[in-house]
RNA sequence: GCCGCGUUCGUCUAGGGGUCUAGGACGCUGGCCUUUCACGCCGGUAACACGGGUUCGAAUCCCGUACGCGGUACCA
């Protein structure tokens, strides 16, 4: 069933533009991509935008973006062209139509002219006669209204008036579709369970099922890889391949992500549990691309070493699809938090500073670059997100408008102010602004002014940012710079007394 | 209902008959470090769904039950 090793590696993701990219389908996405590079293969994109109802025209720009800021690169599709070129389901009609028919032809599949009212009636009717799951199948196509059950002159007539009609699949029962699945094994459906697959809808677009299989063909595509939700559709795949000669893709079905509280990860369910859903959301949240795509890479796989922490780069050199597991997975926010506060801190200075830096601008700092890598420095092992550098580093951009109440309470004493002023008159002298030289410094004003060292510390802590935690004092005071130093141990002075 | 897939600490998982008194990570937690908070380090907490087999031996293989999830559309 599998195609010869020779033939290079060809994997799609293939989204409905129906919305915006979904955390579920970054991680198919990424799998695909993962699965691809490791083998030397082409990664495509396809629109699979059959739907007219639920298209959105939004999506797909959104698709595009959020693998970009993903870092998953396309090999072909929208946007970069490809010898299979079009990548739009909607603009490969004809080639639909033209297969559908030639099954018609063949006799494997026929026209339905059946309304839903039709269809509706039927099946209430079999329920009243004890048929507690009838379907559109061998058993009962014969008493509907389609090419099969009327006369060649009734199916004239209604072609001539212009009925509507689908084409449906011949589904011959008895038979069994077996199938080896990549990640579980081998996999079996009777053809009995199957139903007579609506393959060109009455608006002349196919089905997913039809598309689908016709593309994956048509694009030469070797491996599917999906979410389970798929697995029941794949003896219909199957079959259709067997309808049209053609050999199948090895299948992959994907563990689904689950929410905390059960059940597939939805929209509706995320945001009951306060889970962003969307790749933008993620993005506008400031959780950083490398730290997302680790965290999926791992929900449903492992490397199976100790290893977790990997760019996307180690993750392809480590990844095997057989290492995939087969059960669901349960979201977990805070996992996805340390993930990315380790790739986070693992960034290099420059590029942390920059990426920081709109953090900044949302809320109405400007500084200079060399500033801000010195603060992201000092701030970089206690953040979980950029936009903790501003929330929790907020007196590195402007004075402190208030000092912590409990803070004030515990450790400014009587005779903190005055200590304070003296400490910033020393200050103003002191030859070397910088940490180790601050250090000695505050060490010997200690002792001259014959009090204990943390007499100092907390109340310099308190005057300078306001918080009763944050990186180094001196560390902090090298930062900020001797006049700022100055000004706000005064201005704690002055308003704490 | 029917069909299919699944089931190891709260969560993600290692494990593919003996090396498992079940390992790692997140979380939670005790301590050390640090005159702050983190980071880091050292510890702790906590699991093989259940019942039958097979076998000298089962978390690992088979069957059943329970539970969970998915599918059951002219949606993908």
């Amino acid at each position: 069933m599998t195609l010869p090793v020779s033939s290079p590696v060809r994997v799609r993701f293939a989204p409905s533009p129906t919305g915006l990219l979904h955390i579920g389908g970054l991680r198919t996405a990424l799998y695909n991509y993962l699965f691809a590079q490791k083998k030397g293969g082409t990664f495509v994109l396809r629109i699979e935008d059959t739907d007219q109802g639920r298209y959105v025209a939004e999506a797909e720009p959104d698709i595009l973006d959020s693998l970009r800021w993903a870092g998953l690169k396309l090999d072909e599709g929208p946007g970069v062209g490809g010898p299979h070129a079009p990548y739009y389901q909607s603009q490969r009609k004809k080639r639909y139509q033209e297969l559908a028919q030639q099954l018609v032809d063949e006799g494997k599949a026929y026209l339905a002219f059946d309304t839903a009212d039709d269809i509706q009636a039927m099946r209430e009717r079999l329920q009243a006669a004890g048929n507690a799951s009838p379907t559109y199948n061998a058993a009962t196509r014969l008493q509907m209204n389609n090419s099969l059950a009327c006369s060649a002159a009734e199916v004239e007539e209604h072609l001539a008036a212009g009925t509507p009609f689908v084409i449906r699949l011949k589904v011959v029962p008895g038979e069994r579709v077996l199938f080896e699945d990549a990640i579980r094994g081998p996999v079996a459906f009777d053809t009995e369970g199957i139903d007579d697959q609506v393959l060109l809808k009455s608006d002349g677009l196919p089905t997913y099922h039809l598309a689908n299989v016709i593309d994956d063909h048509d694009m030469a595509i070797t491996h599917v890889i999906r979410g389970e939700e798929w697995l029941p559709s794949t003896p219909k795949h199957l079959l259709l391949y067997k309808a049209f000669g053609w050999r199948p893709p090895q299948m992959a079905h994907l563990p689904l992500i689950l929410s905390p509280n059960g059940g597939k990860l939805s929209k509706r369910n995320a945001d009951r549990m306060g889970i962003p859903v969307s790749v933008q959301q993620y993005r506008a949240e400031g959780y950083e691309p490398e730290a997302l795509i680790n965290f999926l890479a791992f929900l449903g796989w492992n490397p199976g070493t100790e290893q977790e922490l990997f760019s996307l780069d180690e993750l392809v050199d480590a990844f095997s699809i057989e290492r995939v597991g087969s059960a669901g997975v349960q979201f977990n926010l805070e996992k996805l938090a340390w993930f990315n506060a380790q790739h986070l801190r693992q960034l290099p200075l420059a590029e942390l500073a920059q990426r920081v830096r709109p953090e900044l601008e949302k809320a109405g700092y400007e500084v200079e670059d060399a500033y801000l890598q010195n603060v992201v420095q000092a701030m970089r092992e206690r953040i979980h997100r950029r936009s903790d550098v501003v929330n929790d580093g907020r007196y590195f951009f402007e004075d402190p408008v208030e000092y912590d109440e409990k803070g004030v309470a515990k450790r400014w004493k009587p005779d903190s102010a005055t200590l304070m002023r003296l400490l910033a008159e020393t200050l103003l002298s002191h030859p070397d602004f910088n940490a180790k030289s601050l250090d000695d410094a505050i060490h010997a004003f200690a002792e001259e002014n014959e009090v204990g060292l943390g007499r100092i510390m907390a109340p310099v802590r308190l005057a300078l940012t306001g918080v009763m935690s944050g990186p180094s004092v001196f560390e902090m005071m090298e930062v900020l710079g001797r006049e700022i130093c100055n000004r706000r141990l005064k201005r704690a002075a002055e308003r704490l007394g």
